[in-house]
DNA sequence: GAGTGGTCTAGACCACTGC
DNA sequence: CAGTGGTCTAGACCACTCG
């Protein structure tokens, strides 16, 4: 027999889309309430315990952050408490102290064929690279180069990196609209060359922990090539298996 | 006026309770099928949809496995395509090749300070302590130390390891009833000593990635202490965030 | 066709928040 | 108190697997 419905698609995964599309389109911005289950659930003519399957995966996805008795928000970066930090580090012996960002440069390029190829954009299309330390409890730990699309992040200066408070990510949810949802990280361990070793204030030569990462916005589009080398002689980065 | 209930717990949550302990029990055993959601839901004295959401959480938990049509099986590390492979390697160009296990040593020891402090056992009790080699298309690629409590693994020995095919967990699991359920690893950047070099065809000094994980089986009961070198020279560990 | 998990509904009631 | 998310139920029907 034929099949009936080769794309079959349940109807909370189709209301799961379109709030989706809600979310990219801005309709509901970072840090917001949504309407309530029963509203939505009019809204596209299901019952509400559809709607709440929905609301279910785009929770577990950590789009969207329940919280009783209040309503349903958006996750934003802004958030501490609610959206995912992507950074894994502990340190050796007790809790992590307080981080500070440090900007160390910002320039313009032309994309090459890694940068291209990773960030989905054509060759020599302008990109933005940034690096950046970061340091806790005094002490540098990570070196960031970071890079992004130029297209996108245009108004990105080491002035507004060095005047922002809070995480790289808020800044770019904030002021550039881009949102990041989840991160592909490939780990290897380095020799510190000149440079890196300086920053970090280890000899060179020393292992360092390389943690290349791919961050990507709604739709699956990478928005960021992220590479850090981090300095592992008193913080560890920690993994949940399972 | 008074919490009325401040250890609140929710019927389906308690179901997947008497569901765990059925599963640490043996009633079902892995690679089983456990009873239908309607047998279940008369077997608890619950409704349908309970159960649906207690079966929902474990095999969120990677407990269960359910299969549309057929039933909803115990998960095993016999199955590889259902249960997690604790194994995060890639190879930097193209898919990971052809793996095998290398036991090298293994002997009885007492458990030191930190191996007693990890795995939950008095100090001085017996510990079995394993090391292998981790060989992917020929190569040496990660060499592991993992240290278990020898009351539970009292029978293990170099000829068992050396004649089984399969992974650890597997032979963990059908030879000694511990199933591992889940991990906490801590990645930091070394360099290579003496015999880790030799072992893993690398130089003297090279960067290493070192993981140190502990598994857990049912109750988050600490079964397996473990310290992996991995030689990335060829490989990475990759990592979903989000 | 019988049995399994998967979806969807409608309605009742509970727990939490804030006015 | 009203409004929100959270739980639980009972029942209908759909999609998948296998004999």
């Amino acid at each position: 027999m034929a099949q009936e419905s080769p794309t079959f698609s349940p109807l909370y995964r189709q209301i799961k889309n379109l709030m989706l599309q809600a979310l990219e389109d801005g309709e509901w911005g970072p840090g917001d309430v949504i309407p309530s289950e029963t509203e939505l659930a009019l809204r596209f003519s299901v019952s509400q315990g559809t709607v709440r399957k929905a609301v279910d995966e785009l929770a577990a996805d950590n789009l969207l952050l329940r919280r009783q008795g209040k309503g349903t928000f958006v996750a934003s970066h802004d958030d501490p408490r609610a959206f995912f930090r992507f950074l894994r580090l502990v340190a050796l012996n007790g809790e992590i102290g307080p981080s500070r960002s440090v900007p160390l440069e910002c320039w313009r390029a032309k994309a090459g064929q890694e940068a291209a190829r990773v960030l989905g954009i054509p060759l020599a299309d302008p990109i933005i690279v940034v690096r950046r330390l970061l340091e806790f409890s005094g002490e540098p730990v990570v070196l960031d180069e970071i890079y992004l699309p130029g297209n996108t992040f245009s108004g990105i200066s080491i002035e507004e990196l060095k005047a922002w408070q809070g995480s790289l990510y808020s800044l770019f949810e904030s002021r550039y609209g881009v949102r990041m949802i989840r991160a592909e990280e490939r780990l290897r361990a380095v020799a510190a060359d000149r440079t890196g070793a300086k920053l970090l204030k280890v000899a060179e030569g020393s292992p360092l922990l390389s943690v290349e990462r791919v961050s990507f916005s709604y739709g699956d589009r990478p928005m960021e090539w992220r590479r850090g080398l981090y300095s592992t002689a008193n913080h560890a980065y920690v993994n949940q298996l399972g």
